[in-house]
DNA sequence: CTCCGTGTTGATAGG
DNA sequence: ACCTATCAACACGGA
């Protein structure tokens, strides 16, 4: 018999409930069903992977292999170490493979990737089945619809899915699994460069996972440890899978109320065991949780309480409206590619001088991964805020559970997003993205970027003066502060009235409470006390200075794909003295100070070509003619800022 | 073109 | 506990 032989490519899609892609494979009826993984060079070494979201990976990855094997004894989820681009060629060659399936994916590597798959495959002769299934609607028609541009705004997402149609019911979950082929892996095995090694900081031991020929250490296919790729044990209590997640699901839905009326900005970021949400994003991420399979669901609970008058929530509070708006997401990056990750280049995105820019290669004009250190104490400030050592403990707090937990509620994000950014540390969100790619177990490309673009009021979102207070908005949910004394132990003690600002407590009380509030950070003990560091700054002086900062970056109004934003000339439209490395006027491409740290000799002559023009006037006058509009504004600027310009 | 209402989730003072 | 107006003022979409 000689019936179709299928490679089913597992990627971010470890389930086998609502899966349309598996759907398609097992359509096809074939003699011998392959589900694999490619062990990828891309996430073992270039992208930041935290210790705890390889395990929720790994978690995954070992259920949905469980529960292929419940299905069918013979198989399992054969893991592969070896990238998809080197290995699938040869596995066409050697299990004689006719058909190859998987979920399409759309963030800007997969993408490429995905083409070359194809590619590949169409050489060998194999034929490529591939169905959308990570997002409610499928995020190149939601493009297609929005007129083929980005979808920027919750209305024009649900416009275009409206065009498209109804959400999709999900498929049915497979209740049987064709048996595999045989699994020769006789062929060379060719190691991806394991440098540059993005994760290089996490691991303890020498990363190994690619050591043991294909098959792994015991030959079985299994999923790589912790030990292999030389991590230590992952911290956060979370635990991966299809099966944990559909679990816990019931248990959550089966709170009618609760499902029923949830409205995102009425959960509270300071409640943890259990936390105030459904935590299912990292299950939507790794695909353990179809997000259309949880939109059914909740939908017919809403159906059901709407026939019997119950009060009902809507997007974009609603459960549905947070889906909604992670389909916006994809949507945006669908449309844009690598730009949408990145400032320099960004169509959509303002340009903002922020601090600690990335640097760009300008031949590709991509971010390349580094930034400049444009002040140190700007270093010191993202250091501190990514080690959760500000000494706000309510921001400490949230990036302490961060970096434990690797899940932190939403609104929590969007206080230590703010404090980065634009209330704040004025610093490029692009640093705070990196700290989140590493640290979250949700991380997700679309996600993450788009809001980090929102809470910066660089994309998305443009109210930049509704400024999270790292004071205020805590007390708001949790006044007694006990979610600081959950993750900054060394407080606990301390007496509601100083928990939000300890600095403020009397030396008394900081002793009896077994602290000392004092330093920068760096010590942790002193004569048998704890320390706690003091504020790293003022934050309502700093608040003023990131204000006015906006303001006047609004009013240059340059996105990421301005001329000037490319070549450096952006600084002669900022005053020396602006919040930034605004200072001169031969600035560097996408916001860096200088061309130094940029790549590409193209760019460098460019430079020495372009602002000539501008010496005349290129000297520290501060009436530089700059335009009707940022005349005006200055002008509000003064009158509202004085007092706390004078006391500097 | 302008006007106006609305926008996932601010802070504060006052009822 | 929960509502409202105000602060100062951006962007978008519909009329």
């Amino acid at each position: 018999m000689t019936g179709p032989r299928v490679i089913y490519w597992f990627r971010t899609d470890l389930r086998l409930h609502d899966s349309p892609a598996l759907k398609a494979a097992l359509d096809l009826e074939p003699s011998a069903f392959f589900p694999i993984w490619c062990w990828d060079s891309h996430y073992v070494f270039r992208a930041r992977v935290g210790v705890n979201r390889w395990q929720f990976l790994i978690d995954c990855q070992n259920d949905v292999s469980q529960s292929i094997t419940k299905l069918n004894p013979k198989s399992k989820l054969f893991v592969l170490r070896e990238p998809a681009i080197t290995l699938l060629p040869k596995l066409f060659k050697a299990w004689k493979i006719s058909h190859l399936v998987f979920e399409k994916d759309v963030d800007a590597y997969a993408a490429e990737r995905d083409e070359e798959v194809k590619k590949l495959a169409r050489d060998a002769g194999v034929e490529v089945i591939v169905k959308s299934g990570r997002t409610l609607w499928d995020s190149d028609e939601i493009v297609k619809k929005n007129g083929g541009k980005p979808t920027m705004s919750i209305t024009q997402l649900q416009a275009a899915g409206a065009k498209i149609g109804p959400i999709e019911k999900p498929v049915p979950t497979p209740k049987s699994l064709p048996d595999p082929g045989d699994t020769p892996i006789k062929f060379n095995h060719t190691k991806p460069e394991s440098k540059p090694d993005m994760n290089e900081p996490w691991r303890d031991d020498a990363e190994t996972s690619f050591d043991s020929g294909i098959a792994g250490p015991n030959g079985d296919f299994a999923p790589p440890t912790l030990e292999e790729c030389g991590f230590k044990a992952a911290t956060t209590q979370h635990r991966g899978g299809e099966s944990v997640i559909l679990e816990l699901l019931e248990e959550r839905l089966a709170d009618e109320d609760y499902t029923a009326t949830f409205e995102k900005p009425k959960t509270s970021p300071a409640a943890f065991e259990p936390q105030s949400t459904f935590l299912t994003s990292p299950y939507l991420h790794f695909g353990a949780l179809s997000c259309r399979y949880f939109y059914h669901r909740v939908d017919a609970i809403l159906e059901r309480r709407r026939r019997a008058k119950k009060p009902t929530s809507s997007p974009p509070a609603s459960l549905h409206g947070q889906l909604l708006f992670r389909d916006m997401y994809f949507g945006a990056q669908a449309g844009l590619g690598w730009s949408f990750g990145q400032t320099y280049n960004n169509p959509k995105c303002r340009f903002i001088p922020w601090h600690l820019p990335s640097r760009v290669d300008v031949a590709t004009r991509r971010s390349t991964g580094g930034y400049e250190v444009d002040d140190a104490e700007k270093e010191v400030w993202l250091r501190r805020w990514t080690a959760g050592t500000t000494g706000f403990p309510w921001i400490d707090a949230i990036m302490r559970q961060l970096r434990q937990e690797g899940w932190i509620h939403h609104l929590a994000r969007h206080s230590v997003a703010c404090f980065l950014t634009r209330g704040g540390c004025y610093i490029s969100w692009e640093r705070g993205a990196d700290v989140f790619e590493e640290l979250l177990i949700d991380h997700e490309s679309a996600c993450n970027i788009g809001n980090w673009q929102w809470l910066s009021c660089t994309a998305f979102f443009a109210q930049f003066y509704r400024c999270y207070s790292p004071v205020a908005f805590g007390k708001k949910w949790d006044d007694d502060g006990d979610y600081i004394r959950k993750y900054v132990p060394e407080l606990k003690d301390l007496p509601k009235k100083y928990i939000y600002e300890p600095h403020k407590a009397p030396i008394q009380d900081q002793k009896k409470a077994g602290v000392m509030i004092r330093g920068d950070g760096s010590e942790t003990e002193a004569g048998g006390l704890k320390v706690y560091p003091k504020p790293m700054f003022d934050f309502n002086s700093r608040r003023d200075i990131c204000l006015q900062g906006m303001k006047s970056a609004y009013n240059v109004g340059f996105y990421g794909d301005n001329p000037k934003v490319l070549d450096g000339t952006w600084k002669q439209a900022f005053d020396d003295d602006a919040e930034g490395p605004t200072e001169g006027d031969k600035g560097g491409p996408g916001g860096l100070g200088s061309w130094e740290d940029a790549d590409g000799a193209e760019g460098e002559s460019k430079h020495d070509d372009g602002p000539e023009e501008e010496e005349e006037e290129g000297g520290r006058s501060t009436t530089k003619p700059r335009g009707h509009k940022r005349e005006n504004s200055q002008s509000k600027l003064d009158f509202g800022k004085g007092k706390k310009k004078a006391k500097k």
